[in-house]
DNA sequence: GAATATTTAGAACGACTTGTCTATTGTATT
DNA sequence: AATACAATAGACAAGTCGTTCTAAATATTC
């Protein structure tokens, strides 16, 4: 198959970049890890930098399902599903290969605004925002624009003190506050 | 002076760590920004990993410093003085020499959680927390280390989203989550 | 003013980086 | 079986990085 060794790569990218950064990891560890030839690194990416952007918008996009489906099978009701996906982040920062979102380690590497990686956090940060409003808009909550801001921005809080302290506490308090946020929009 | 030229060095790494990242400045950029032979940084700071970590351990106390000061210039009451440093975030924000928060930057670049800059950050996120607990407790809220660890979350949260978007719509939202969490500690 | 530190500019070093080139091996497909 | 393509290992170039060293110039102290 002519895409396995490219999902391979951009696999074993991900994980060494969600571990260990994108500028310290360097390109021969990621081919050590894939078991790759570097050629067919650059043949298939063009450049780490490149690389860099397919794993980020991958990444989102992977994230973006397991999100869904997280809350697809937690409840039928969508305010349950707005605190399902807290609750998702609680196990997601308890699971010990957890070392904090990507997309936050992006935009810290890469501060110029308008860079690629820059941009596709903002994407990201932007299609959860999404997800929330979506689910706001189908429970009938009141102002449900600001109130998907403020849980996205719970999440990235949350996503933040978790990546320090390694624990799921700040996940529960997210959690806490969005029950809160959700009360006050519902009545 | 002796100390002057060490001052000037701290200064303008900070700045350029601020703006471009720890790993993304060299040890040049630093000297030419402060005119400043290489020696002397060597002699001051024996190596860049070194001048990571004063550099963070100093902006940690000065901000301290500037949140503590804002609070007290703003209001003699506890609880007012939580709502003044929410409202000081987003003032930061609206700089436009705001890059985002540096610790988080920090944490990002040096994902080792042992690393020093990894600590530094921890560090400072438990002095922000420990402003509020203090806070909470003089303002008589109900449950503070819960809601202490609360308000700081959503510090960082709004720090990290403020920095992908560039706006001061998340010190907005934070301020308006703090000050629904006040409202519900205080009755 | 002499002696002692400090600071300077700049060369040099070794380790590392991304990316390219080449020559060889393996693997499909016809 | 033969041709076309993909992938391999590894050397290589070119550049950057942090760090050290040296020798001259400057500042500070006695």
């Amino acid at each position: 198959m002519a895409s396995s060794k490219r999902d391979l790569v951009l696999t074993c990218a991900r994980e060494l970049f969600e571990r260990e950064g994108f500028h310290a990891t360097g390109v021969d560890r990621i081919l050590d890890k894939a078991g790759v030839a570097k050629m067919t690194l650059y043949n298939n990416f063009g450049s780490k930098d490149q690389l860099i952007v397919e794993v980020l918008n991958q990444s989102s996009l992977l994230m973006m399902e397991r999100i869904k489906q997280y809350a697809l099978e937690a409840s039928n009701d969508s305010y349950e599903q707005i605190l399902a996906i807290f609750r998702a982040l609680g196990e997601w920062y308890q699971d010990p290969e957890f070392c904090g979102c990507m997309f936050q380690a992006a935009v810290a590497e890469f501060p110029d605004h308008d860079s690629a990686p820059a941009q596709a956090a903002l994407a990201h940060h932007q299609r959860l925002t999404a997800i929330f409003l979506e689910l706001c808009q189908k429970a009938m909550l009141k102002e449900p624009e600001q109130l998907s801001r403020k849980l996205a921005l719970l999440a990235s809080g949350a996503s933040c003190v978790a990546r320090q302290a390694k624990a799921r506490t700040p996940a529960d308090d997210a959690l806490n506050i969005a029950e809160i946020l959700l009360e006050r929009a519902s009545k």
